[in-house]
DNA sequence: ACGACGGTTTTACGAACGTCCAACCATTGA
DNA sequence: TCAATGGTTGGACGTTCGTAAAACCGTCGT
């Protein structure tokens, strides 16, 4: 079990994280990493109804554009928003970006 | 010379705004019409390395997730961020994809 | 040793996307 | 009236995306 890539914080692109947090699933994912204080959804896609590889296909978009980070502890993998590292980058994103979902959910409305 | 589509603020949704500012030409048209006080591109896709088609392609994405406002004042067209209506309906998104393009650029680097 | 569990990888496929070209439409100016 | 200008529309083409099925991998429990 090998420690995923993650973008170091310098090289998170804007384009990327954008596209990352532009689709509903992963809007709903990043919704509740937030909810549940950076903790990881409690077995992939609890309550989102996709099949499991397609979850895991969205972490990794997440993962790889710099959103999210996925760490090994223990037996589990534990999925938490990268949040300083986001706010070093661009701040005030992904905090506008929590409010939204907060106010209107993923597709809004 | 009809009137384009535009979204009512209330019915912008999250991931059409965040898809519509994913795209790099996109994010560089966004950053010239805050650089330009909202003004239009002064010819369409002026020194943006694409069609013309594919220019107004990108503008009507951008108008149809609610990001931008296409109006015939005269005989042009005059493209205008709409940044009161995504300030009333994701407060500070708007604001912080522009201090993120001041900062990155499009493609962050 | 073996099966169950949780997750990833590979593959496949339809849909959507970004791009260009060509044709078109509306307005301006000669 | 005719050409030029500025922009939209409709294909067409290759790429990327979101999804699921199937196979696989590592760890745990028994």
């Amino acid at each position: 079990m090998r420690e995923p890539f993650h973008p170091p914080t310098e090289s998170i692109s804007l384009a990327s994280v954008m596209h990352a947090m532009s689709d509903p699933v992963r809007l709903e994912i990043v919704a509740r990493l937030a909810g549940s204080d950076g903790e990881n959804c409690g077995g992939i896609g609890d309550g989102i109804d996709v099949h499991k590889s397609t979850m895991s296909h969205h972490y990794r978009v997440l993962r790889e554009a710099g959103v999210t980070r996925t760490t090994l502890e223990g037996r589990s993998r534990v999925v938490r928003l990268r949040h300083d590292d986001l706010e070093a980058r661009f701040p005030g994103l992904l905090t506008s970006v929590l409010a939204a979902l907060r106010r209107t959910g993923p597709t809004g409305g």
